[in-house]
This record gives C-alpha cells, sequence and structure tokens, in this order.
DNA sequence: GCATATGATTTGAT
DNA sequence: ATCAAATCATATGC
C-alpha cells in the first residue's frame, strides 16, 4: 500500500523533474563531453550526479508540491474545474452507458450451488455434519460406512475452512484495495476531473475483478471436493457385500423365478425396499447373478436346490394351510414343479453352452440361438 | 498371500 | 432404457 504510494510520487516527481530540467537546465555534463580523462574524474563525476539527481528529486517533489498548492488556489481554477467536469460528465456518460450491465453469470452460480449443495458455503458445522450424519445412518443402515463418513466429514470441513479463510482474505484484500483506490480518486478528484459516479464505476470495476479471482478460488474448491467424494464415495472402491437376509431374499426370488429370472420394475423396487438396498442394486445383482448362474449351472446347483426346497417349505406350508387333509405333498419331491418352471432359462442357457463350444470346436463362428430372441421381456 | 466371491462399471447390442 | 458380457476392484475365506 505505502510502496505504491511511494512508487506513484515518484513516477510523479519524474514528470516535474522532466519539466524542470527542460527550462533550467540543470547544469547536468554531457554524457560524451570529454574522453580519454582519467578514471577517477570519472567516477567523481558520476558521484555528482547521483548526488545532484537525488537533490533534484528531493527538491522537485517539494516544488511539485508547491506548485500544485498553487494552482489549486488559483482563482480561476475552482471555474476551470466544474466546466472541465462537466465536459468530462458529458463524454464520460455515454461510455459508462454503453458498459454498464451486470448479469449473474452463470458459471459462478453453478459454483455456488454446487458449494451450496456440498456443505462447503452454505450452513454451519452443527447444522450440516448434523444433516450428514443423518444420511450416513439412513443410507448405510448401520455403523459400518460411519467411519469412512466422518473421515469424509473431516476432510470436506478442512476444505471448507480453507475456502472460508481465503475467501475471507478476499474479501478483505478487496476492501483494501477499494478504499486505497477511492482515496486516490478522491484526493486527485481536487486537481482533476473525476466525478463520484467514476469513483464508482473504478470501485465497480474492482469488484468485478475480484470476484473473478473468487471464482478461481470457487472453482478450486469444487475441484478439491469432488476429488474428495470420488475418493470416498465412490462405492466401487468400498464394496460392501450385502447383507446375509437381503442375498437371501434375492435368491429367493431367483431361484423361484429361474425360467423368467428379470423382475419387473415394480418387483425391483419392492426386492429394493425389503433388502433395504437401491433398485440399480436389485438391478445390478440380477444382471451379474444370471450371467454367472449361466456360466457355471453346475457350481449353484446347490444353492438352486437350497433355494427350491426352502420356497417350496413355504408355498408347501401354505398350501398345507389351506388342503390339511392333503396327502400326497411329500416333502421330499416338492419341487419338482419349480424345476419344471425352470426349464427354460436353464435350456436356454445350456443351449448358449454348447454352441459357443461347438463353435470354439469347429472354428465356425455362427452366433449361438441364444442371442436371437427368445428372451422373455 | 492367494483364490474365489461379489458388487459395480463399462461396452456394445437391441 | 435394459440386458449380456467382460472387466474392475474390493471383500472374504482359507
Amino acid at each position: 500500500m505505502m510502496e505504491e504510494q511511494a512508487r506513484m510520487m515518484q513516477a510523479l516527481s519524474g514528470v516535474t523533474l522532466a519539466g524542470h530540467s527542460v527550462q533550467g537546465g540543470m547544469g547536468l555534463p554531457p554524457p560524451h563531453g570529454h574522453e580519454g580523462t582519467d578514471g577517477d574524474g570519472r567516477k567523481q563525476d558520476i558521484g555528482d550526479i547521483l548526488h545532484q539527481i537525488m537533490t533534484i528529486t528531493d527538491q522537485s517533489l517539494d516544488e511539485a508540491q508547491a506548485k500544485k498548492h498553487g494552482l489549486n488556489c488559483h482563482r480561476m481554477k475552482p471555474a476551470l474545474f466544474s466546466v472541465l467536469c462537466e465536459i468530462k460528465e458529458k463524454t464520460g456518460l455515454s461510455i459508462r452507458g454503453a458498459q454498464e450491465e451486470d448479469p449473474p453469470d452463470p458459471q459462478l452460480m453453478r459454483l455456488d450451488n454446487m458449494l451450496l449443495a456440498e456443505g462447503v458455503s452454505g450452513p454451519e458445522k452443527g447444522g450440516g455434519s448434523a444433516a450428514a450424519a443423518a444420511a450416513a445412518a439412513a443410507a448405510g443402515g448401520g455403523a459400518d460406512n460411519s467411519i469412512e463418513h466422518s473421515d469424509y466429514r473431516a476432510k470436506l470441513t478442512q476444505i471448507r475452512q480453507i475456502y472460508h479463510t481465503e475467501l475471507e482474505k478476499y474479501e478483505q484484500a478487496c476492501n483494501e484495495f477499494t478504499t486505497h483506490v477511492m482515496n486516490l480518486l478522491r484526493e486527485q478528484s481536487r486537481t482533476r476531473p473525476i466525478s463520484p459516479k467514476e469513483i464508482e464505476r473504478m470501485v465497480g470495476i474492482i469488484h468485478r475483478k475480484f470476484s473473478s479471482i473468487q471464482m478461481q478460488l470457487k472453482q478450486s474448491t469444487c475441484e478439491a471436493v469432488m476429488i474428495l467424494r470420488s475418493r470416498f464415495l465412490d462405492a466401487r472402491r468400498k464394496r460392501r457385500n450385502f447383507s446375509k437376509q437381503a442375498t437371501e431374499i434375492l435368491n429367493e426370488y431367483f431361484y423361484s423365478h429361474l425360467s423368467n429370472p428379470y423382475p419387473s420394475e415394480e418387483a425391483k423396487e419392492e426386492l429394493a425396499k425389503k433388502c433395504s438396498i437401491t433398485v440399480s442394486q436389485v438391478s445390478n445383482w440380477f444382471g451379474n447373478k444370471r450371467i454367472r448362474y449361466k456360466k457355471n449351472i453346475g457350481k449353484f446347483q446347490e444353492e438352486a436346490n437350497l433355494y427350491a426346497a426352502k420356497t417350496a417349505v413355504t408355498a408347501t406350508h401354505a398350501v398345507a394351510a389351506a388342503i390339511q387333509n392333503s396327502q400326497a405333498n411329500s416333502p421330499t419331491t416338492p419341487n419338482s414343479g419349480f424345476q419344471m418352471k425352470d426349464e427354460e432359462f436353464q435350456l436356454d442357457s445350456a443351449e448358449s453352452k454348447n454352441s459357443l463350444l461347438t463353435n470354439m470346436f469347429t472354428g465356425g463362428y455362427h452366433t449361438p440361438c441364444y442371442q436371437s430372441d427368445n428372451r422373455i421381456q
């Protein structure tokens, strides 16, 4: 701040110095006046010159101040000044009118919204973390992921703190600079025509510049948050197996609909609700299950039998409740009916496997029939 | 530590 | 949009 002022003063004095030097001559010796003199003499000359320059600077500074003061006190000065102001006002208005627009930057708004959404700029610590904890508890349904969430929140708080301190710094710098410039302009407005509106405009320019710097801060903060998110919330990195219960429910559905293991949207929703997982997780599970089952039916046979028996038992119970005196329903072979239903998917997959194998051995590359369209939707 | 299991993602087809 | 298939990346059991 003070340095700038000093520099400006120096520049100012330099101007007046030049003006004076033309008039007064100053008695500076020409640089290439005489050649061949001894070194000591030249050093002395340089020293003299430097000294002169120093004193001139000091003198001219005072002179300039004095001259300025004299000019200010001139009897014609106010009149001249007002005329200059008027002229400038007239020319300045058109310029100002042309570039006076302040549309809210969509990019900035986007960043602001995101920072607000991520809890960086919006509510303070208490509300934000409480909400996050509540969300974690609701989504996770357990304490297993609370540790990583707290870690995440700690990092987020760190980012938020940095963001706020930086923002404050910018704000402060902006204010300081603005008041400095305003003071400077106000000071100068005594000697040259500067209207208050012009000062206002200058302040606007400064603010815009600073807000563009602020946007950079916001941008990098957003980036940091995104990186943090991808690090902590990327489900692929921190995969959790579903609960035993959930897997049970999903398997039950899968094996009891083996002929058509494609749950409808409603069924998926219901399964998701029962397993306390998302619908897309249900979709993923069925996608994985279908492909893995198909790839190696043998491996899943035991599981298939287990779940078939299980559903059969519950079905049997239901039937038994309805038809009390049934005697043909033996618990050893209850799943025959279900197995029949399963045929389609099993046959389908077996066929595909076979054709793939034959193709491999024969070298033929004909598309297996399963690819065509015997999928049931 | 390694093999296997498993949830998620990507790619390409329909 | 949804699916199959391949693939990735982590979890888990030994």
